[in-house]
DNA sequence: AGATAAGCGAAGTGGCGACTTCGGATCCTA
DNA sequence: TAGGATCCGAAGTCGCCACTTCGCTTATCT
């Protein structure tokens, strides 16, 4: 692969990150060509798809938070390191969700993104349990859930921009109800 | 208002109704049409714009909830209402929400649908102050992060079709970390 | 029953956005 | 540094979908 054409791929991305985050997975693929300051047919070259490129642009963002979630499941403390994670997957994640939502509405799933997925499912999972193990989050709790909720989370994040603090307080609430019975 | 054109318009917004909330709030207009029963040409007759009809949708549901609230802002045990509404407005609110996606995509603030809105808002701060009032639930929580997780829960249900046991679950915790320190 | 106005749908129209084509520029190799 | 392969972008093509037009149908009123 040529240098300027590994280099094109990535200013493409970048700009897929912005523009999808900005203005919704709805957002034109000749949007994301002319922040990326190329062609629209270089974007069809490196991703035949738009689906492609959203998936792309998706399985980036899943594998920074997995790494982010590897890192704290071997942190000191437990609880804090639950508490950290979600709070990052929620700010973190505004246009991750928006993305997942368009590739939801297309009727096939991307083997891709659905892995990266499941690494992220795994990832999280290590650090739920650690907390339960340590008796610091409640036990009849699964990663689906804990999923579920995170999910929900950004996607009410991304949907509606609201004062932080709103956010941050509905955060506390579910780190409550996770937190182990009291 | 001749009686076949006020039928049509229900019809209409029935079919919206089921059209949107399964294929989600990019369904074409024509299939609302087709489901409906009746021409595009009604349709648009109706609701001159598809953010019209969008709306009228919205609203519906909303209303709906506003009224399901204020019937629980009258009930014996304020803490089980708060239960209730925040159940009902996850697994009734599925559709809803995809759709003011849609609207929030738009530059324009349909001001049928945030009137609605405001109302329903309205509805649930009455049923959460009688809980806190009642020292069944927080008082440091507020409506907007009460709205912003439910909204979110709903969210993440319309999203991934996912086994009720896990919404319920999710449920369960929010409105474990949304009771009164024990 | 007949007039009339309101309502209806089949058949358009226009524009937007995903994807392609092709002649020319750019990079790497010998 | 010359040649060939690779890569690029301007200018398309094509289909889909929001929205309109217009001749016909149907309710309602007298």
């Amino acid at each position: 692969m040529r240098v300027d054409a590994r280099l094109n791929r990535e200013r493409i991305l970048a700009a897929a990150e912005e523009v999808f985050g900005e203005l919704g997975a709805q957002a034109s693929t000749e949007e994301v060509a002319r922040r990326a300051g190329v062609g629209v047919a270089t974007v069809f070259r490196h991703f035949p798809t738009k689906t492609d490129l959203v998936e792309a642009t998706l399985v980036r963002h899943f594998d920074d938070l997995v790494t982010h979630a590897r890192m704290l499941a071997a942190a000191p403390a437990p609880g804090p390191a639950l508490g950290d994670l979600v709070t990052a997957m929620v700010e973190r994640g505004a246009t991750k969700v928006t993305l997942a939502n368009l590739l939801g509405a297309a009727d096939q799933v991307p083997s891709g993104a659905a892995d990266a997925a499941r690494r992220l499912r795994d990832a999280v999972d290590a650090v739920l349990r650690r907390a339960q193990d340590a008796g610091v989050a409640r036990p009849d709790v699964s990663v689906d859930e804990l999923y579920f909720l995170v999910r929900g989370l950004t996607q009410a994040a991304a949907a509606m921009p609201v004062p932080t603090a709103v956010s941050r307080g509905a955060v506390r609430v579910v780190l409550d109800g996770l937190a182990a019975h009291r």
